[in-house]
DNA sequence: GAAAAAATATGATAAATATCAGTTTTTAAG
DNA sequence: CTTAAAAACTGATATTTATCATATTTTTTC
């Protein structure tokens, strides 16, 4: 297993939350872990052993109701923290979490988390502010769904907000791939709905689809809808 | 002003983020605020000098689109905590809040605050367990938006989330009272929609409705609803 | 490389929701 | 107490969205 160097999972991006991370300590335990695509990290109320951060690929949180149904709740990528609530609180996970790309972890004892909650209030803060983070994130996300328009101005949203997260090549198509499915359960509507609007867009010019590639043409007209 | 001792605040209910919060500091700098019905506590990217307890009473955050449209994000009672997220990171507020009843608020120190966030792990863990409980609190209410259903369901969803959260009085009725107005911008429609759809609630024996008093008669049919 | 499974696609119809115009009731202000 | 403003209400119509049946393409599996 590759160490995961705490200056490395810093360099992932500009994240306060790992600037202070660097105990000795934490370092020791961590580890690298390749999930592949599709692949489960862990489960709705397990309760976790690990901390993971993101160091390449893209994750998902979702949870599912009584039916069965997924529900994705948000979108992750490098430089994310996962499994904070389980580790910090002791209870099992909130949420499922699955890779949507091939992705590679930074794995955090657990033990070890918990030994520097107790004595390092550097560490404490770097915590909360990956929590700030993510409240940050959840409100951004959150714009996607509660605002009041229809499906059609959801989508263009939810696009808009994939290209920001994940980014776009220099022909302009998102680096991420989501199965319509994928796009349904965010915004609560059905595949076949998703299908007809990303139609409806590309008739229009504003993108052009290709399967699970999409190239976003105007960002702008896609803005105006919403 | 009366104080607000931790003691009090602590009683107000079984919340563990506020257990280890009597540090004597905090304590002489925190007093008591009572907010009319309807004000607003702060607003949206405004700079937080006070973190706030709620004592008493009920609060909405919500954010506006550029049409200038209020969207409910999350309800707030006795116990939860506004604004640590400002004072925290010392950036602008996420959120407007407002009160939606006569409220009494429990006001510490931004200076204390952050005095005891460099030194004290008890109480950095005390805030990490508020920001736990706001991430658990949002994953519910979320599930009232995200899951696939149309909008009856998510208004039976919300009620019995109201219900849940603030309270039924011996015969069934919900102790917040929240104008048809407030309840559309929570699920992204419309006011008028939402009177029809209490209106078909109300034929079919579900609840009775008195204006902005309502009266759930049938939690399980609403529940089957879902 | 063939068969099976999964994902994408299409369009018609049914159902849900938005919008509008107008009325009544309640609350707030003077 | 009166008037103005806000909130609650109604129902008809237009629009959006869900659902279904079916077809095609891609990916997976053996």
């Amino acid at each position: 297993m590759e160490r995961c160097t705490i200056i490395k999972a810093q360099q992932l991006r500009n994240f306060e939350s790992l600037s202070k991370m660097a105990l000795d300590r934490v370092l020791e335990t961590s580890e690298s872990l390749f999930v592949s695509k599709g692949a489960i990290i862990f489960k709705e109320n397990q309760l976790l052993n690990k901390l993971y951060c993101i160091k390449e690929g893209a994750c998902k949180f979702s949870t599912f109701d009584n039916l069965g149904r997924e529900h994705i709740l948000r979108f992750l990528g490098k430089g994310d923290i996962m499994g904070k609530r389980s580790i910090i609180s002791n209870k099992g996970a909130n949420v499922t979490a699955t890779a949507l790309t091939e992705t590679v972890l930074c794995c955090f004892d657990k033990s070890e988390i918990q030994y520097n909650l107790k004595t390092n209030t550097d560490f404490c803060n770097d915590l909360l502010h990956a929590f700030i983070e993510d409240a940050n994130a959840v409100d951004k996300t959150r714009t996607i769904y509660c605002a009041n328009k229809g499906i059609k101005q959801r989508l263009a949203q939810l696009l808009l907000y994939l290209a920001e997260k994940f980014g776009q090549d220099p022909s302009g198509k998102l680096m991420i791939r989501l199965k319509r499915e994928d796009m349904a359960s965010v915004l609560g509507t059905s595949q076949e709905y998703i299908i007809n609007l990303l139609t409806h867009f590309k008739n229009k010019g504003f993108l052009q689809v290709n399967r699970s590639e999409i190239v976003l043409n105007s960002k702008e007209e896609l803005r105006e809808l919403i």
